[in-house]
DNA sequence: TTTTTAGAGTAACATATGTTACATATTAGT
DNA sequence: ACTAATATGTAACATATGTTACTCTAAAAA
């Protein structure tokens, strides 16, 4: 957990509240596909990314979902702030895109350590601010591309995050995170292959034009 | 002033938390319409408002705008905290939606109060956390709501923020903001007029069914 | 091997939204 | 009152996206 913690945050957090945190932390691990949080869930701790990737899915009423953003190491959720310091419920749903490890800090350290430590208090307005620029980055993606843009888009965010130009995805799958018909989603594929920027598979999209 | 800053922060900031901001903050008056924060700005201050309304647009690469949200009395406005904070320019437009007063406080203070003063942390993260949430429903809207729809809740906000069911709009104006084109919004208008849930006249927009 | 199932390709059509062009109505300016 | 400018109404068409229905193929299961 040391040598994690390290790695992440290290170079971020003072030796003293590095201390303070594996005192108190947990560590929770994950496996990808795993449901992290559900929307209604109440949060009990503050959890930083340490290890894997996270993707952070919006639902509307009738239950249709869209992909807002992915977390990577050493993220934390702003959403997940929110809740735990409103004491609201979840608005977001959680979960894995590989396997990973979370470091869970209980919300009354959370508070006491803001006042405690200049770093913390950076770490969490930065993880605000992330989350504010990312939440306008998807406004921006709904609001002024078309679905050929945001498709190409999810795919190189999703090679990023991965850190593989091969996407191991149905179209239906990405058709969810998009929210759209799994039809267009194969038809837009197609039209990208023509155009050269990527290559078709069962179950595999494989990114050409990165 | 004082008067002004009891009205909107007296129940939430303690006495000697106000009497420091008396202290440094100076007063911004602004009249409709006029722009108080353009996108690439450095904010130099952080802004409180004390009477009025602002409406905060995000803008693309093409010049075209969407509404992102309104701030009024006792809000302050995250995407400005994020820029103070983060010393980057704005990512946002604001204009003045009616006359109003803003409260500027010098980005110093705003760090050093975050130690200082509970309420004021409070203040601060209760900030992030309306704002995030105006930016979900604003994707939310975005994602999984029709234009007619939008059009509607778009109405009935602004009748909230300026407190009358009387909007006096051009149907151009309402088309920027919700950036589509003027006949669409016409054409949406007369069907909500069929409705029966508006009534068109020039130049404004009589809500029925609020 | 044979059968079943999931994934993908595609046509045909439906609907929502955007565009162009023009008509009409209201207000402002002279 | 006349003219110009602005706001609105509306038709006709274009395009993007969503839906339904069917086919084919690769993989998994029997």
């Amino acid at each position: 957990m040391e040598e994690l913690l390290e790695k992440s945050y290290g170079y971020i957090f003072e030796k003293e509240l590095l201390n303070e945190i594996l005192a108190v932390a947990t560590l929770q691990y994950f496996k990808a596909d795993d449901y992290l949080i559900e929307i209604d869930d109440y949060i009990k701790s503050m959890p930083l990314l340490l290890e894997g990737a996270i993707k952070i899915l919006r639902e509307d009423d009738k239950g249709d979902e869209l992909l807002l953003y992915f977390l990577e190491r050493g993220d934390t959720c702003a959403m997940t702030l929110t809740c735990c310091m409103g004491k609201s419920k979840s608005k977001i749903r959680a979960i894995a895109e590989t396997d990973g490890v979370l470091l869970m800090i209980p919300i009354e350290k959370m508070e006491e350590w803001l006042t405690k430590y200049k770093s913390w208090r950076n770490f969490v307005f930065d993880s605000y601010n992330i989350r504010l620029k990312e939440m306008l980055e998807a406004i921006d993606n709904l609001a002024f591309m078309n679905l050929d843009e945001r498709l190409f888009k999810y795919l190189t965010d999703k090679a990023k995050v991965l850190g593989t130009l091969e996407i191991q995805n149905t179209h239906q799958q990405i058709a969810y995170e998009l929210h759209t018909s799994r039809v267009v989603v194969s038809r837009i594929l197609k039209r990208l292959e023509i155009e050269g920027k990527i290559k078709l598979h069962r179950n595999k999209i494989e990114i050409l034009d990165f």
